[in-house]
DNA sequence: CTGAAAGCGCTAACAG
DNA sequence: CTGTTAGCGCTTTCAG
């Protein structure tokens, strides 16, 4: 923490050696004799020798640091998944360079150019799918790992990390059938997403052969609200809704409860994630669990790894998910005839 | 994006010049001809040229980074205040280093070591609170320029982002002894914290002579639950709670509703912060509003500044903060019979 | 205005 | 095992 930095060369005039012996005996020992490298050691503590590594950077070419691209880290999800990022990566030695694109795909290009020139070892990017096939194709040929939070629909040479989306469709729309709901809602994202379309599919397939009234929107608070006021508009006589995010879910909690409704007594709502606030929000949200940190520290295992085996093929890693129930669902059959929406 | 990164080497043969004039065509112009110096820019685009920022950081010793050390960026306070610093810092050119500290002072010291070994050009804490004099002295010793989000007790070379943390206090204070109140509660942290002892402060003022109950525990959800919880055992006839942020507010929220109590009805809540949940929750949440958006990027801004004057003193801004009324708060005199706290 | 040369601090082949 | 020699790719005096 001193002003005047001081350099290996420093060290190394100081122990009467030269930077390159300095470096190795610094580096972890190997070929260089014990008693050298220890005095080594000490010295470059007593100077409180620190390397910089912008310089390492240049010379071994890797900067030990990853790029992460997330739409906004304001997000809970994201939060989430970048502090389990975080804490892998510093386990291992790496920083983070974070980055918000809003999903732009201009940002999102702009950002993957300056963390290239910044020369991260790998990347994590949280979609691909607001970009052009063109672009796809750029990622892909540039020479840094990637790692995804979805599966994409083209190119394959993308690592990824993905909960059972499906499945946690499925576990959605079987507990709500379990308790009795036949008409039901699905409010989902209008854009196309990987990760939300597979909800949907499970959720489909596991309700047959009810069919679920669908609405798409923005998958954000706002989205989930004014879907939720347009659903309630309609008049459909649904009992359950289910989100597609948890975020959704906590929109359309705010538009039921303004229209003067009850959850659960006159509509059960579930979401998706299980974000701290799902079990915050009154009442406690029912919603499926994906573990998001587990997520965030796996994708930086791969990336880890990847950056040890260049040539190694990708990987991809799906994690279980799980339901949590809490008190946003009750029983829906006998209660249809309640249901003022 | 190719494989084999093209530099300012071949951008120089492919021109014909030298790689120093290209190097200069490409800065910026100055002192070198207009024809030639749109050439190189030609070439450079044509080649798909990228310059590369770790050498580039080697040669200047400035990375176009800045560190960021926050306590943990799931803590949608954070979130907020880093999307603003990213959206600042990107505007200028630069990239972000995120580290989540958890208010450790080992970790938070580790940290601060590598951002400095990494070379960037400021870093923005959350808090220095939690470090010793000794390591505050280390931070204040070391040539980067620093932003704080917080007063620091001790060393006055940091600058400085906050909100008007006294005033906000103030505002909570008078809003309930206009309504009312009387018996009221303070939950706070337990722990040492510069703004969060001023929204105190602020608050004892304003509602001289009455004296709250004055809780302390951890400043997180959990926090807020086991102190509203212990609160409300104690039986103390509170008819009004101030919570020093929204995080606690939401614990208390929680323990409130369990206890079987309504809000505002039985009790009247007010937050800190204003995150994004605080209009998500229901009933939704009256609470003293801080622009965390923009202190992030006023603090980024700082830090540039002190990047071009390595010179120029530190530098404090202050932000104002507002009320926002919801549906938490109700009059309080008349009905402190009722309360069954 | 432009080229030559030096160097940022470190690593990595290659001799000795 | 250790020192010498080359760079990594870029910026920046300093001459010409």
């Amino acid at each position: 923490l001193q002003k005047k930095t001081v350099t290996l060369a420093d060290v190394a005039r100081e122990a009467g050696i030269d930077v390159s012996t300095a470096s190795r005996a610094l580096a972890g020992a190997y070929g260089v004799r014990a008693h050298i490298r220890e005095k080594v050691q000490a010295i470059a503590k007593q100077l409180q020798y620190h390397p910089n590594l912008v310089a390492r950077g240049l010379a071994t070419g890797r900067s030990e640091t990853f790029g992460i691209l997330v739409s906004d880290i304001r997000n809970p999800f994201f939060a989430e998944v970048v502090r389990g990022a975080e804490d892998a990566a510093n386990a291992s030695g790496y920083g983070i360079l974070l980055c918000n694109s809003d999903l732009d795909p201009q940002k999102q290009m702009r950002y993957f150019r300056s963390l290239l020139n910044k020369r991260v070892d790998g990347i994590l990017m949280n979609s691909v799918a607001a970009l052009s096939r063109d672009q796809q194709k750029d990622l892909a040929g540039s020479a840094v790992p990637i790692v995804l939070l979805h599966r994409p629909s083209g190119y394959r040479c993308f690592s990824t990390v993905v909960c059972d989306n499906f499945h946690g469709g499925c576990l959605a729309g079987e507990h709500l059938v379990k308790l009795g709901h036949r008409k039901m809602a699905h409010l989902t994202s209008r854009a196309r997403h990987g990760n939300l379309t597979e909800r949907a599919r499970g959720f489909l397939k596991a309700i047959k052969p009810a069919e679920p009234v669908l609405i798409r929107g923005s998958h954000s608070v706002q989205g989930g609200y004014d879907m939720a006021k347009d659903l309630l508009g309609r008049k459909t006589g649904i009992t359950a809704i289910f989100a597609a995010n948890d975020a959704i879910a906590f929109g359309a909690m705010r538009a039921i409860l303004e229209a003067g409704l009850r959850i659960p007594d006159n509509i059960s709502l579930m979401g998706f994630d299980d974000v701290e606030f799902a079990s915050i929000v009154h009442p406690p949200l029912t919603t499926i669990s994906q573990p998001k940190y587990e997520m965030g520290h796996a994708a930086i295992e791969i990336l880890s790894k990847l950056v040890q085996h260049r040539d190694a093929p990708p990987e991809h890693r799906m994690f279980e998910v799980s339901m949590v129930e809490r008190l946003s669902c009750s029983p829906g059959r006998d209660r249809s005839l309640k249901c003022l929406a």
